[in-house]
DNA sequence: CGAATATACGGAGCAGCGTTCCGCTTGGCA
DNA sequence: TGCCAAGCGGAACGCTGCTCCGTATATTCG
């Protein structure tokens, strides 16, 4: 069940276009958000519309392929973060605020995914599948330490962090989520 | 600077129609979220493509239109419930109860004003207008009592709730937004 | 009551979007 | 070199928001 190493060898176009496609999506998510039209993603990569749609047919696909590896840099932080904070709950701080960080800066990512969870189920999924158990594992951990006492589910904490910073992907003075986020985080916890 | 009333007595046709595209439009919210297509409310309200323009130049006029009612009915429960809620933090719970009911129960409502601020600046207005010195006011008695210390601002609970529910407006079985919404008012307070 | 006029109406039309489909091109292999 | 599967491009379709202007009508005035 791997994805496509081996079986039936890709042809080479087919191999430098998929590249090109997702230098064109990378680039043109920066500028335009990733709402940006499929036209222009193809254009930028200098192809047609039907290779876009061939190589990812859905717009999720895309999205997932541009930043499945940043979503494993935050999942592979977790562990390093727990290890060297000097606690347990000091590295949830830390690993939310890498999660935040990375969604705010992808224009309109949380949002389409949320918009549109069908659409972006795999999206979502990679999110889930990769975020879950590492929050998981943080929570587990400040947990043991006694730093936090409700029981919240991994799901509901990542939720509501992403809902908070989909919330605040408009650049807009004055609202700063990592503070909101910071008074959930507290509300998990008594006070020391 | 009253809205309306007086100057140039509208015609009685306009006002029909007026009348007939808001019920049309709360119907068809109702169905099909506040996204649904502007052809489909002119269609039920039996008025052309013109006449729904004219009189809601921009769609945020017409969910706002649509909504204004309800919203009120919010902001004046403010005070209500302050009066006789046992203290003023339980009010407090209450009052984003109720507007976190209201927000849930509109398809795409809280997304729709989030995605694109500019357009729906009259809807954004509309709630900070309304609802930001109620919010003030509880948020002041529950910090006389003691209730409150940590200081929020209204805007960043307001604006902070109101993202949690646009988040969970989807039907999602295992995620309540209002278990978050706890969280993060529990967050704003020290235990008593 | 009938004409004049501002007011309001309707829907064709335009531009932009996602998505599909199929005739043509090209890479890889014998 | 010649063949053919794999891949490509972009025209075309249906749906969207929004504008524009010829037509219809409510209101007013003689």
């Amino acid at each position: 069940m791997g994805a496509g190493e081996s079986a039936t060898a890709k042809r080479a176009d087919a191999r430098r276009n998929e590249k090109a496609l997702l230098d064109a999506a990378a680039a043109v998510f920066v500028t335009d958000g990733v709402d940006a039209p499929v036209r222009r993603i193809a254009a930028e990569a200098g192809v047609g519309m039907g290779t876009i749609y061939r190589h990812f047919p859905t717009r999720a696909d895309l999205v997932v392929a541009v930043y499945r590896h940043q979503v494993d840099a935050c999942a592979e932080a977790g562990p390093a973060l727990l290890a060297s904070a000097e606690s347990p709950f000091a590295a949830l701080r830390d690993w939310v605020d890498l999660f935040v960080n990375f969604l705010v800066t992808k224009h309109g990512l949380a949002a389409a995914s949320r918009n549109d969870p069908e659409g972006f189920g795999a999206l979502h999924g990679l999110f889930l599948d990769r975020l879950l158990p590492v929050l998981d594992e943080i929570l587990a951990a400040a947990r043991g330490a006694g730093e936090i006492t409700v029981d919240v589910t991994p799901l509901q904490l990542l939720r509501a962090i992403g809902d908070i910073a989909a919330g605040a992907e408009r650049t807009d003075p004055g609202y700063d989520p990592k503070i909101t986020i910071g008074l959930l985080l507290d509300g998990c916890r008594y006070p020391g």
